[in-house]
DNA sequence: AGCACATGCTGGAACGTTCCAACATTGCCA
DNA sequence: TGGCAATGTTGGAACGTTCCAGCATGTGCT
């Protein structure tokens, strides 16, 4: 009402005339830089209060030519891993006062070239790619442009970029230990060789394998990522000659799949046979369910690829190693000693 | 090489140069508007490709006064529900020239406050908030700042603000009404009272039993969202002396807690016990469970969210009625007749 | 011929910060 | 007493856009 004309936000220059003295004190006092009597200090921070002064980040960023925001480019949100790795991801970041700004890459009119082109106008400093993005170039420009990491896939686009993900070898070695510490033999593989992760358990499970002394009961059934692929797997392994006794999916769908089609040719598990799946998503830990599982340390993983991706934005720091980060077996009611 | 000095990006004035223009004509061209002959377009778009000109936003922002820019706040990406809600939100912004900012509530170290101050700052032109809030003062100072839109809450911070969500109510109508069809009588519930959509499923349930004409058969088991609760109030149900026939849980985990439950109980699901959810989530589709579900449109959802919040953003606008989404009933093998 | 109007182009003034060189005021020490 | 460092304060110049008023031309009409 009294207020003269109150369209407009406060700006520094209105808090510096509220507090009597110049807008570089203010800029002073608000970055806490800089030598500033105690009274004027005060003098401002009332001011600041009283007429609600917000900085404008814009201003800010033109003028310190460094926009404190990272890229981050996700193609499956719905990917519980993604959703987990994103959130270590952000914690980590905003610890150290960076800002994200997420996108997701298929959604994009125009298959993410529009995305990374707004993320570039903004000047991110770093730019976090989570998991396999499709082939596009686009990306390798962007990523020859600013720092990049690629989080949750075994590579990204150029040869610059940092890696961190999981070390799915080692995972699939550890299922296969586990079932061969139960006194399993016949040990096959439900696999998706077309996908990055895939391929790289289908490895461990067959170097696993032949550390166990098993290479002879080596068997892989390609499929996909799906439950879908799982059952058709599953059906596959069950009604054929040398049944196994447990069977190693390559991720928790596909593990569901095959407990279905164990239940359709009625065998049960854990007692006819033992399931073990990948990922321990939230499905896995379900009572009906209760499936052995191989933990990622997705949280873990995207706190890491922020440390990573900071790291690069020091001044001449070299290009960190990539990072495989270990995986912990969960063993759950789907896998017992073989029947019998 | 041969560039004199190549340091920092190009600008429109390097442009300008280039194309032996003003940086006004390049501005024209870029926007696309005014007058701007044809000889002069094309020496500035062919100055553009090769200097690899990117035009600066936060340049732009500062100029415009305006940011492009909505806020997003999640208080849980791992609920699916607001995972495909965020994408049809995503796509209908795009469309219009929007970016999007996301944050996650809880993870933001100050409870939200500091995210939300961020947001602020960066001169976001609207804010959505999908999911139920915790309450914070901090939300209410934002909405109150900017037209502000809640996506999948039955409720926002304050009275200004459009809410867009799921009729719950109506969902569990649909249920009520299915298992009636089918000849059920003794139909309990396994609710969640103390959230939102809890309270309102269990409105909607209680309601379409008096519709049915089965109010003396009302019966709700409090409990929450989680497979826990709806294997404790599954395991409570079966156990009793006039066990339903059907039971209807207000999500999908619960229903799975009823189901296994059931199995616990030697109960087979549909034949002794019909089994109904809530969210119709990836889970109620696997073969294994088969989960007869309610599909609230989250998609759908986050589209309407951003076209009303769009509406909003035109000068003088009115308030935007809230919005109630209609659901759908997915039938699945978790429901049949009552045996005999 | 004179005028209006469409077309084409320009430079300066915002936008709201940060950074910097420079100036003022102290207090201390030789 | 003069010099020097520490402390305090200032205005101007960026930063890279958009917007606007205004200046040139050219064209068609009266």
């Amino acid at each position: 009402m009294s207020d003269p004309v109150r369209k407009r936000a406060a700006t520094i220059l209105d808090v510096a005339s509220a507090a009597g003295v110049s807008k570089s004190v203010v800029s002073l006092v608000l970055r806490g830089t800089g030598y500033v009597s105690e009274a004027k200090r005060t003098a401002v921070a009332r001011a600041v209060v009283e007429l609600r002064y917000r900085p404008n980040a814009a201003a800010r960023a033109l003028s310190e030519s460094r926009s404190r925001t990272v890229g981050v480019v996700l193609n499956d949100m719905r990917n519980p891993w993604f959703v987990s790795a994103v959130e270590g991801l952000n914690g980590r970041l905003n610890e150290h006062g960076l800002q994200m700004v997420m996108g997701d890459f298929r959604l994009d009119s125009r298959s993410g070239e529009s995305l990374l082109k707004k993320l570039l106008e903004m000047n991110i400093e770093g730019l976090v790619l989570v998991g396999t993005m499709p082939d596009s170039p686009g990306l390798a420009v962007a990523a020859a442009q600013v720092p990049t990491v690629v989080l949750g896939a075994p590579s990204g686009p150029g040869a610059n970029v940092t890696v961190v993900t999981n070390d799915d070898d080692a995972g699939a070695r550890l299922v296969v230990a586990h079932l061969a510490l139960l006194g399993h033999r016949n040990i096959a593989h439900v696999g998706a060789p077309d996908t990055a992760v895939g391929a790289a358990r289908q490895r461990g499970y067959a170097a696993g394998m032949a550390a166990a002394g098993l290479a002879e009961f080596i068997r892989t059934i390609p499929g996909d990522l799906t439950e879908e692929a799982g059952h058709s797997a599953g059906l596959e392994l069950l009604s054929g000659a040398d049944r196994p006794t447990a069977v190693f999916a390559v991720n928790d769908m596909a593990a569901l799949g095959v407990m279905s089609a164990a239940e359709e040719r009625g065998l049960s598990v854990p007692a006819d046979l033992s399931v073990a799946g990948y990922d321990n998503t939230p499905l896995a830990r379900l009572r009906r369910i209760s499936l052995t599982s191989v933990d990622t340390a997705s949280f873990a993983a995207g706190q890491r690829a922020a440390e990573l991706l900071m790291a690069r934005l020091e001044p001449d720091s070299a290009l960190p190693h990539d990072e495989l980060l270990p995986p912990t077996l969960q063993a759950r009611g789907s896998t017992a000693a073989p029947g019998r």
